[in-house]
RNA sequence: GCCCGGGUGGUGUAGUGGCCCAUCAUACGACCCUGUCACGGUCGUGACGCGGGUUCAAAUCCCGCCUCGGGCGCCA
């Protein structure tokens, strides 16, 4: 569309598209739907147009109900059959459930009525009708699998139950942003179509790029990590990061989204503290802002986690998940915390707890040892009693022991050149973590698999929707 | 990637060799009902993932494929 004139005497022309069974009071409306009121806004005594989707049709015989719900919550409207027109009666109950329909009529007070008002109308409309064969039921009278909900996502997220979960989400990440203003960070975005990994070449997606070879990124790991050491000094980002193992559990996905923080000057002590805030700032902003999705997600007690997560040592963790007996074989050092090393270890802890002081053999090169021990990493992982929700650490900054480091991992250091170049050019002392926002949404709801917490989660057989 | 368990009307399920031309709920269609709020009542339509095999007989047992879920590994 070139000139917006044009745009102009389209909309005018182009007549509304009319109500199936015809009845409408009045000339067709304009496609914008200016003088409408959201069903919870509807006041008693005045007139309104309400607009939505049919949830349930209630008929008693003389008298029915519509049941109207949109994004702000349902609404009756009642048809009285005696007493009103025989078309329009035939419009509003005629209607499929979850068909769109607009409503124009005088809203009154009703104490029988759910919400204690109701809409008498004037007009029904039938805006989109809905074939009455529907894949799941978004009324919930019904349970779907989880495979069919996702197949049918956009009628899923009808139910507030759903609906409550995707709020909560929306609420983190407002506070997580916030809290990073709070930390005097600046939000960045880093490519997501990428040269190399973050650590080797095997668990990415490869892409054709112009006819080269690239990947979608794994992590912003170093892209981040460079910014410690431009203008910015303190940064994060939220976005997607994308991992090619063929994992099939409920905690994982191909295409998930990372909390990403990086500070300069900081070491991993800083880096924790900033973690356990942020964390804890989540859970904060859900609490304030998300009381009524609490509620419909059936959480009375939802509390944020209290502050000062207990710091393990690595030593220490290996010592306590032996002490609890629960595994077959006792952990030796060195020796990797299994699922069911953490679950055991979770238990015992009862709450979030940091994890400190890993081997540094099993942490990726960036990460810096410490200066006393060359054999203790400063990495760290955050974990939540049944998932791990984080990992970070202080970075290694100093040019050469960065690149001693890729050797000793059988990396090249000149396909991550343009990383390890800027170490030479003053990369100062610094460190960072990247948080699941997945995990912690749905250890914060409980959710029983991390594909609730996305609206159209990428898996390993998953590509639509 | 390895291991385990599933796939039955639109949706969710019962049924482990004959009792099944398949149960129940919900949805859908028809009818009745003037205050429902999981409205109620009567009647009706509608299904054994695909292919092969065993058997007098298969939703049920076996094999292959497709597909879904869970456990593990790995990780956020």
């Amino acid at each position: 569309m070139s000139a917006s004139g044009n745009e102009l005497a389209l909309r005018v022309t182009v007549p509304f598209r009319p109500a199936k069974t015809g009845l409408k009071s009045g000339p067709p409306s304009p496609a914008v739907m200016d003088d409408r009121t959201y069903a919870a806004d509807a006041e008693s005594g005045t007139d309104a147009t309400v607009a939505g989707w049919v949830n349930e049709i209630r008929d008693l015989g003389g008298i029915a109900f519509l049941i109207l719900r949109d994004a702000s919550g349902k609404i009756q409207v009642k048809f009285e059959k005696d007493e009103m027109d025989e078309n329009l009666v035939e419009t509003g109950l005629g209607v499929h459930r979850e068909s769109v329909v607009r409503v124009t009529g005088r809203v009154e007070s009703e104490e029988r009525a759910p919400t204690g008002v109701e809409v008498v109308p004037d007009s029904v409309e039938v805006v989109a009708e809905a074939d009455p064969e529907l894949p799941l039921d978004p009324s919930g009278k019904v349970d779907a699998d989880l495979s069919t909900r996702l197949d049918n996502r956009t009628l899923d997220l009808r139910k507030g139950e759903v609906k409550a979960v995707f709020e909560v989400r929306a609420a983190v990440l407002r506070a997580v942003r916030e809290q990073f203003r709070e930390l005097g960070c600046t939000e960045i975005n880093t490519p997501k179509i990428v040269a190399t990994g973050t650590e080797g070449g095997t668990e990415l997606f490869p892409v054709t790029y112009f006819g080269r070879e690239a990947f979608m990124n794994q992590s912003p790991q170093l892209f981040k990590q460079l910014m410690v050491g431009s203008g910015l000094e303190r940064v994060f980002e939220v976005g997607p990061i994308f991992r090619a193992e063929e994992h099939n559990t409920p905690r994982h996905l191909n295409e998930a989204t990372s909390i990403d923080f990086e500070s300069a000057f900081y070491d991993h002590t800083d880096a924790m503290d900033a973690c356990e805030t942020v964390v804890r700032a989540a859970y904060e902003g859900v609490a304030e802002h998300c009381q009524e999705e609490l509620e419909t997600l059936g959480y009375e007690d939802f509390s944020v986690p209290e502050a000062d997560f207990p710091r393990l040592s690595y030593e220490e963790a290996i010592e306590r998940v032996n002490a609890t007996g629960e595994l077959d074989e006792q952990l030796g050092w060195g020796d990797d915390l299994s699922t069911e090393a953490e679950h055991a270890l979770g238990e015992a802890v009862g709450r979030h707890y940091f994890v400190t002081d890993w081997p540094s053999e099993v942490k990726p090169f960036y990460i810096k040892d410490h200066d006393d021990d060359p054999e203790l990493s400063t990495g760290f992982d955050l974990m939540h009693p049944s998932l791990e929700l984080v990992s970070g650490g202080q970075r290694e900054h100093r040019y050469e022991h960065l690149i001693e480091g890729f050797e000793q991992q059988g990396l090249e250091p000149e396909a991550f050149e343009y990383y390890t170049k800027m170490f030479r050019y003053g990369m100062p002392p610094h460190a960072g973590w990247g948080l699941g926002a997945e995990r912690l949404v749905m250890t914060m709801l409980d959710l029983g698999n991390i594909r609730e917490a996305v609206i159209f989660p990428r898996d390993r057989q998953r590509l639509s929707p």
